[in-house]
RNA sequence: UCCUUCUUAGCUCAGCUGGUUAGAGCACAUGACUGUUAAUCAUGGGGUCCCUGGUUCGAGCCCAGGAGAGGGAGCCA
C-alpha cells in the first residue's frame, strides 16, 4: 500500500517519506536528475543529486524514462516554484516497472492518435483534471437529490420496447428474442416514482445514432429524476436548482482542476443568476433574428462572428508565414527553431478549426434564417440561440408533433406539449430534456397509435394511468454533455473515460 | 444516408509549377552541462509518402476507384 500520497505532502515537510508512482517527465543535468512523479493524487518534482545517493541509485535514476513506475524515498521540501508547491530531495530510488518508447510525448497530438491511445491518454494532466471534475459532478448529483428527498433507483438496461421510437436502438439477443439496450430509463422512472414519490435513475444509455459530431456518444450516462405532483413549472424550478447546485459544487471544490483544463470560471459563476425561460415561440423569433436578446441579434452576431473568423484566419496565416520565414534565417538557435515550429503547429491546428467554422457558420446562418416554425431545433439552432446567453436557458411548450408521445398537452393551447429543454450557454446546446407527462390514458393511446408504436409493449406503462393517475414530471440530464460544458471541452469524447462513438469500439 | 476536410518517420507537421539522394521539431540512443520547468547543446539511427489502378520520359504532388479519420446536416442528452 502507499503510505504517503502527493496530495498530502504539506503535512510531511521536513520528513523523509516514500512515494510510489510513475515518472511523467524527466530532465537531466550533470550529476542531477529531475523526475516529475505522479501517483494519481498529484504531481511532484523529485530531485536526484548524485552526491546524495549511491552510485547504483544514480544509475537507476538515469534509466527512468517516461511512465516508468518507481518508488522514491526522500525529504519533503517546500518550494513555491513547483507544481504542487513541494519537492522531494531524493535519498533512494527503485524502479518497479520499466517503460520504453511511451507513445504520448510531451507535445501536441492529433485526436485520432489520442483516441486510439485513450488508455494512456488518461494519464495526462488535463485528462486527470477532467475525470476529477466528472467525479465531483457525479457526487454533487447524488448529494443534491439525496438531500432533496429523492430515492435512487435503477431502470433496466435490457428493454423489450423502444421508448421514443425504434430507430437508433442497439439490438441484442435475449435468449432468442430481440432485446434493445436502453436509450432511456424514463418510462420505468415513472413507474418507480408512483411507488416512492421522487426518484432518480443514474445509468448508462445507448443510442445507435450514426452521428459524428462534437456532442454525440453511442454510450453515455444519464440522470433521470421523476417526481409526482410536479407540473412543468415545478420541473423547471428543480432543473434550475439542480444545475446551480452541481456547478457550485464544482466551482467550490475543483478550482485547481478547472485551471488545469483552462476553464474561465467567470461564466460558470453566473449560475447564481436566474435561468431565462422562453417559450418555443419566443425562442424561434430569437433564432430567426426577429427579436434581440441582451442587446444581441442572433443573425447579426453570427454574421459578425463569421467576419471575425475570417479576420483571424488572415492573422493566423500571416503569423505562420512570419514564423516560417524566421526559422529560415541563418544562425538561429536550435531551441528557438523548435519553439517556432511548435507555435506553427499550434497555429495550423487553430487554422484548420477556423476553416471548419468558416464552412459551418454560413450553413448555420442559412438554417437559422430559414427556420420553419413548427420544427424541432437542430444542433446549429441551439448553437445560434445559446451563443447569446451566459447562463443556461430553458425552452418550453414545444409543438406537440416534434416531441415524445408521453408529454402532456398544454391545457391552454393543445398545439403545444409541455416539454422543456435546457440549453447550456456559450453555444453548447441541449444538456437536459424533460417535461410534464400525459396523465390521460386515452390521449396516450392515441399518441402511441400516431407514432405507430407497438401497443402491447406499452400496456404496463398505460397501467400507470389506469390505476390512480397523478400529475408528474421529470427530466433527463446527459452527464457527458454537462461535463463538456462545465470544462468547456471542444468535444464530448474527453468527458468520459472510454468513449464509445460511431466507428469507435477500442480501446 | 448526405455534405465537407484530411491521410508523408513512433508523434506533430513541411515538401514550390510533376524533376534527380523526401525534410524539420519532438520522441529514442550516445555524449556534454549542478537547479531544470515541453530544459539546453552536439552526434546518430529511423520512411510501403494510406491502398489499388491509370496518365507521364518521370508521380509524395495529376486522374479514377477504395479504405481510414476529423467536422457538419439529419437524429438526439
Amino acid at each position: 500500500m502507499q503510505k504517503f500520497l502527493i496530495k498530502d505532502l504539506a503535512a510531511q515537510v521536513g520528513n523523509e517519506i516514500t512515494l510510489k508512482g510513475w515518472a511523467s517527465n524527466k530532465r537531466e543535468g550533470k550529476g542531477l536528475a529531475f523526475i516529475i512523479l505522479r501517483d494519481g493524487t498529484g504531481w511532484c518534482q523529485c530531485v536526484v543529486a548524485q552526491e546524495n545517493v549511491s552510485d547504483t541509485c544514480f544509475e537507476e535514476a538515469k534509466k527512468v524514462s517516461l511512465e516508468t513506475s518507481l518508488e522514491i524515498t526522500g525529504k519533503v521540501v517546500k518550494d513555491e516554484k513547483q507544481i504542487g508547491g513541494y519537492e522531494i530531495q531524493v535519498s533512494n530510488l527503485h524502479i518497479i516497472g520499466h517503460s520504453s518508447d511511451y507513445p504520448i510525448a510531451k507535445k501536441e497530438h492529433g485526436v485520432d492518435f489520442l483516441t486510439d491511445n485513450r488508455h494512456l491518454w488518461l494519464r495526462s494532466q488535463r485528462q486527470w483534471a477532467i475525470m476529477r471534475i466528472r467525479n465531483r459532478i457525479i457526487f454533487a448529483i447524488h448529494e443534491f437529490f439525496q438531500k432533496d428527498g429523492f430515492v435512487q433507483m435503477d431502470a433496466p438496461i435490457f428493454t423489450g420496447n423502444a421508448c421514443e421510437g425504434t430507430s437508433n436502438l442497439f439490438e441484442t439477443d435475449f435468449y432468442g428474442d430481440p432485446a434493445y439496450l436502453s436509450q432511456s430509463g424514463q418510462l420505468y422512472g415513472e413507474a418507480m416514482a408512483f411507488s416512492l414519490g421522487k426518484i432518480y435513475t443514474f445509468g448508462p444509455t445507448f443510442r445507435a445514432e450514426k452521428s459524428k459530431t462534437r456532442r454525440h456518444l453511442s454510450e453515455f450516462w444519464m440522470i433521470e429524476p421523476e417526481m409526482i405532483f410536479h407540473d412543468i413549472f415545478d420541473n423547471m424550478d428543480l432543473i434550475e436548482r439542480f444545475l446551480r447546485a452541481v456547478v457550485t459544487a464544482v466551482l467550490n471544490d475543483c478550482e485547481k482542476e478547472l485551471e488545469l483544463v483552462g476553464r474561465d470560471t467567470a461564466i460558470l459563476k453566473n449560475i447564481i443568476k436566474p435561468f431565462p425561460r422562453l417559450t418555443y415561440d419566443e425562442a424561434v423569433k430569437i433564432i430567426k433574428g426577429e427579436v434581440d436578446v441582451n442587446g444581441k441579434n442572433a443573425i447579426q452576431s453570427l454574421e459578425d462572428e463569421l467576419v471575425l473568423v475570417n479576420k483571424r484566419i488572415n492573422t493566423v496565416e500571416e503569423e505562420i508565414k512570419t514564423r516560417e520565414e524566421k526559422i529560415k534565417t541563418p544562425g538561429m538557435k536550435k531551441g528557438e527553431i523548435g519553439f517556432n515550429q511548435a507555435q506553427i503547429d499550434k497555429l495550423k491546428q487553430e487554422l484548420s478549426d477556423l476553416e471548419e467554422q468558416n464552412r459551418n457558420i454560413p450553413q448555420w446562418l442559412n438554417s437559422a434564417r430559414n427556420f420553419e416554425y413548427g420544427n424541432d431545433f437542430g444542433g446549429s439552432d441551439e448553437t445560434v440561440l445559446t451563443r447569446l446567453f451566459d447562463v443556461p436557458i430553458m425552452v418550453y411548450n414545444w409543438p406537440h408533433e416534434v416531441k415524445a408521445f408521453y408529454l402532456k398537452r398544454d391545457p391552454n393551447d393543445s398545439r403545444f406539449a409541455r416539454g422543456v429543454d435546457t440549453l447550456a450557454p456559450e453555444g453548447y446546446g441541449e444538456i437536459v430534456g424533460g417535461g410534464e407527462r400525459e396523465t390521460d390514458v386515452n390521449l396516450l393511446i392515441n399518441k402511441i397509435n400516431e407514432h405507430q408504436l407497438p401497443m402491447e409493449a406499452f400496456e404496463w406503462y398505460l397501467d400507470l394511468r389506469r390505476y390512480g393517475t397523478v400529475p408528474h414530471a421529470g427530466f433527463g440530464l446527459g452527464l457527458e454533455r454537462l461535463v463538456t460544458w462545465i470544462c468547456k471541452l471542444p468535444h464530448v469524447r474527453e468527458s468520459i473515460p472510454f468513449p464509445r462513438m460511431y466507428g469507435r469500439l477500442l480501446p
